[in-house]
DNA sequence: CTCATAATGCACGAAACGTGCGTATCGGCA
DNA sequence: TGCCGATACGCACGTTTCGTGCATTATGAG
């Protein structure tokens, strides 16, 4: 268990981070106007202390062939004993599945799932999602468009003002 | 235009930088048995082609104090002109909404919003979701626990067997 | 089999990284 | 207000990583 005082600068780090993740210290201390050296410090308490996961490069879905998306909503049957197990698991072993969220409201499940074209997509519900164990009902929503897209999580909740004047109190295990 | 082969080493690559965008290229020319100066040739290309379109840092919401993540089933109203522009453009300036897409069923849209808590929830969908242009109705599915959550894209679909044997052909503007 | 094209590894100069260190700034306390 | 410990800062510098040039090898068409 530590504690860890964010200040604006590493708010603007991680915010710069989030959309360009390749970028050098050098740039990022431009923008951020401290040193490179400070922010590889920087950096490194915010991997240290959980904030920053990790780094991915980002793939055109519609370049790589994946051109059909869509949001499936699972109802698992009712029977007494826990047999949600067995479906994550499924779920989980199942690359064009990307998400598995269990949610409040009519189902039990929101999975988002990505595929090469209607065809493919068809066979792998009926084929593979549809076969895992314990499911009652699924109802399909496809995507038709994309008004926006973005992995980019919101900071602004952060140092609100009227709370600490000098960084925000995290506390990580 | 342009016409580009992909073969075994490049999905290798994308799969691997997909998982872990900051490992070096000696590191990926390991994993992929190449040398450093073919990965960088070869991540240039893939860059180009536009397979890959950014690098990004992934940050932990819960750890950002984002402890609170919804989809929202939007319905517009019906009236014959087209109000839709005016929803998206709102929707596309709130930062808590991650994503918006055009679904077919029964819901218009479905957007993936984030908060720190249910009040900040609360207070976003009332003050500035609900608000937005042409609404007709909303129905909300809060999430309530992370099955599988990977920003990973599955690449089995390509070089399917019985197909090219040095590479498979992409076409890309 | 021949040859043109493309891919590969090595080498090397340039760029970026990250630690050490002396200085400056901040925040609490007398 | 002035003092002092702790923290943050930029600079310097050795190390690592990057990416291009180039000679060699592999590939595929005719």
């Amino acid at each position: 268990m530590s504690t860890l005082s964010i200040d604006r600068h590493d708010l603007a780090l991680l915010d710069a981070l989030q959309r360009s993740g390749d970028a050098t210290n050098a740039t990022l201390g431009e923008a951020v106007h401290l040193s490179a050296s400070q922010v590889s410090r920087r950096l490194q308490r915010l991997q240290e202390a959980g904030l920053i996961t990790g780094y991915a490069a980002l793939l055109d879905p519609a370049a790589l062939g994946l051109d059909v998306m869509a949001f499936a909503h699972v109802v698992l049957e009712r029977h007494g004993g826990v047999r949600t197990e067995a479906f994550e698991d499924g779920v989980a072993a199942l690359p064009e599945v990307l998400e598995c969220f269990s949610v409040s409201g009519n189902a039990d499940y929101v999975l988002r799932i990505v595929a090469p074209d209607l065809a493919a997509f068809s066979e792998l519900m009926m084929k593979r999602v549809l076969r895992l164990p314990g499911i009652a009902n699924i109802k399909t929503d496809i995507v038709l468009g994309k008004v926006k897209q973005t992995h980019v999580l919101p900071l602004e909740h952060i140092a609100r003002p009227g709370r600490p004047r000098r960084g925000v109190r995290f506390t990580v295990s």
